[in-house]
RNA sequence: GCGCCCGUAGCUCAGUUGGAUAGAGCGUUUGGCUACGAACCAAAAGGCCGGAGGUUCGAAUCCUUCCGGGCGCACCA
């Protein structure tokens, strides 16, 4: 059935080598030949706007060139007939019999595929996840998807800063704050939602900061305490870490997001990735000792390696002037791994497997324990799905490995950025948050773990749940309670992934929960229900779908031939969409195909249509959309629930 | 101050990389269920694409400039 799809493609490109040969052999010209969609679907299948891109070079009007193009090109196969069409559009034809004869081809082999890595999700593991790491998640998470849909070989990781200052705010509470020991500490992280306890904790600290000197130099010597790794301190972050991530995957699991791999800091301290990041970035000459200025002492790189349109910009820490690395300075090295330039690798241990069997790793620092001959080091490709925020970091990181005479490296550094998510105020005032009269007029309020302002994503999961309970057990009483509880699961899912990602990456997500509560119009559910009526109507037909031969009558029918073609869209959606690093447009295409099904659907009932061939070919697309709706899905990560 | 992002229907957002009459969803109004399940469909109303210049056959899209909003610019991560 995907063979349609590739047909479709396959003409596009016969369409635009025919074009670009005459074009060269008739005018001596080269030009880039663009294929569109028309703007009306009675205008044919496909549109060539080269006359107006001819206009410039051959001084002629473009309905003119059009008419001329019209009357020379030669025939190509596929394409029944072509038209001049507005002040200069060339509308195509296609050849139906001949299209619906090419489903029988066979499927082209795979693409090329080439070896990504795609970090996403990385938590500061100290608290409970929030709404803005669900889209972060969710955005990797379908990106992931998308590409080995696309025939790329993904490696997905989960970056764990286990040794930074936000674990070590939590052990300065758990510590100084409420005076508890490691032994305190150890049957406290079994109680259950200790995540929510941390979050409390966390933004209890956090103010406490502001009016308490003493406890924030208490910050500094427990930081340090879990750098080294050694000591009470350092086991209380350990702990605290290890649990708190424990709860992230679990969350993330929910969403069926699933991870190959969690490279951890404390490993990337442990191993000393740093020094061999160092000693290569001296010898290149990437950074250098400040000598004079504010930043005297320091290992800095020169804000010209990192900003093109100032030279006086600012130069960027890499080491300080006590001797410890900064932030940017690790995720250079780690970036370098990450490409394999390092020259050094992890060692890996089994954390988990999945409940589908897939296997999880976790970085260790010694061979005692890990599982041998396994890498995910030495990676083509990297996308760092990190909010827009930190583009400033970002940028500096990969004028890091320019600067190390890795442009091609550099240049495969992506950034996968993307805007924050907000709270409405009415969202504020359903949470209970106090807000000032500035933040009431604001059309967004930004969330913040230092303030512990911010939903929950197993809130926010379960509240979607509960949502979807009411209205599958108001329309489906009759059905066991179990499968019940599972279909307003994947429904909830359904809703969330498809909310997260409708905006594309560049918009703040204004979060409201009476909108991603919703479950009608454009939403994950709408996509669901528009699957699971294909499925019912599958399973009511008494005969399996399969193409008549005689096509002639059924494809005459406009409405008919429009249904067939939206209903094959897919593989090119997913095509574009992976070219513009856009997972909203692979949803936005997941609302048109159950648009398009929910239009067959009303205009064409299938099981008592009368006319036998008719019907077959009715099924037949019924079973398309259907297959088609829950690949697409499955995309996005959504499942399709056995009812509505 | 410098850099990046955003400004499109009452609201929330798309806009296939410069193409034909600018599209969805929500909301509003109206019509459609003894059902392949209405979590749906059909229809209507609703637009100086922030303003002004420019580039060209053609601009929501590219350039310049102004206005408005957001986020960055640590020896924090």
């Amino acid at each position: 059935m995907l063979y349609l799809q590739i047909v479709l493609l396959h003409l596009e490109s016969r369409i635009v080598a025919a074009v670009s040969q005459h074009v060269l052999i008739r005018y001596g010209l080269s030009i880039p030949i663009t294929v569109e969609q028309p703007r009306q679907a009675s205008f044919g299948e496909f549109a060539l706007p080269t006359a107006f891109q001819l206009a410039r070079d051959l001084k002629k009007a473009p309905r003119a060139i059009a008419q001329e193009l019209v009357a020379e090109l030669p025939e190509i196969p596929g394409i029944q007939s072509l038209e001049v069409a507005g002040n200069g559009y060339i509308n195509l034809r296609l050849d139906r019999e001949a299209f619906a004869a090419a489903i029988a081809l066979p499927p082209p082999p795979p693409p090329p595929a080439g070896r990504v890595l795609i970090e996403h999700t990385s938590i500061n593991p100290n608290k409970a996840a929030h709404i803005g790491h669900l889209r972060n998640a969710i955005l990797g998470d379908t990106f992931v998807r998308m590409l080995r849909a696309g025939g790329r070989q993904v490696n997905v990781q989960n970056y764990i800063d286990n040794t930074g200052v936000q674990v070590a705010d939590v052990v300065v509470g758990f510590h100084f704050l409420e005076g508890r020991s490691l032994a305190d500490l150890r049957t406290l992280v079994e109680t259950p939602r200790f995540d929510y306890l941390c979050w409390d904790l966390y933004a209890k600290v956090s103010q406490t900061y502001a009016t308490d000197e003493a406890l924030k130099a208490r910050r500094a010597e427990t930081l340090h305490a879990i750098e080294a790794g050694h000591g009470e301190l350092a086991e209380m972050g350990a702990l605290v870490a290890d649990k708190i991530v424990g709860y992230h995957l679990d969350t993330m699991l929910r969403l069926g997001i699933v991870y190959d791999a969690l490279p951890r800091e404390s490993e990337i301290l442990h191993l000393h990735f740093w020094a061999a990041a160092f000693e290569l970035l001296k010898e290149r000459k990437a950074i250098y000792l400040e000598s004079e200025g504010k930043n005297r002492g320091c290992w800095v790189m020169p804000g010209s390696a990192f900003s093109e349109h100032r030279e006086d910009e600012d130069s960027k820490v890499i080491v300080r002037s006590n001797g410890i690395v900064t932030y940017v300075g690790k995720d250079i090295a780690y970036q370098m791994w990450k490409f394999g330039l390092l020259g050094r690798d992890f060692y890996y241990r089994h954390l988990r497997t999945y409940p589908d069997g897939h296997p999880l790793y976790v970085t260790a620092s010694t061979p005692e324990g890990a599982t041998p001959g396994i890498s995910f080091s030495g990676n083509e490709r990297v996308y760092n799905v990190i909010d827009s925020r930190q583009s400033y970091l970002q940028d500096v990181v990969q004028a890091g490995l320019r600067a190390l005479g890795h442009p091609q490296e550099a240049a495969n550094s992506i950034h996968f950025s993307y805007e924050m998510v907000a709270l409405t105020p009415r969202t504020c005032g359903e949470l209970g948050i106090e807000l000032t009269d500035e933040d009431r007029a604001r059309p967004y309020v930004e969330v913040s773990g230092r303030k512990g302002l911010g939903v929950k994503a197993d809130d926010l999961i379960d509240k979607l749940i509960a949502a979807a309970q009411r209205e599958v057990d108001s329309r489906n009483e009759h059905e066991p309670a179990e499968v019940r509880r599972q279909v307003a699961e994947t429904i909830a899912i359904g809703a969330l992934r498809y909310f997260m990602l409708k905006f594309t990456r560049p918009t703040v997500i204004a979060f409201d929960f009476q909108e991603a509560l919703s479950f009608t119009g454009e939403t994950g559910p709408y996509i669901q229900y528009a699957a699971v009526r294909a499925g019912k109507i599958l399973a009511k037909a008494d005969s399996t779908p399969a193409l008549p031969a005689d096509l002639g009558p059924v494809l005459a029918d406009e409405e008919l031939w429009q249904s067939l073609l939206a209903a094959f869209r897919t593989d090119s959606a997913l095509a574009m969409a992976i070219q513009a690093d856009e997972p909203a447009h692979m949803a936005r295409y997941a609302f048109q195909l159950a648009q398009a099904f929910s239009n067959f659907y009303q205009k064409f009932p299938v099981l008592t249509e009368t006319n036998p061939t008719k019907r077959d070919f009715l099924l037949w697309l019924t079973a398309a959309y259907r297959a088609e709706l829950v690949r697409t899905l499955n995309l996005l990560g959504i499942a399709v629930p056995v009812f509505m």
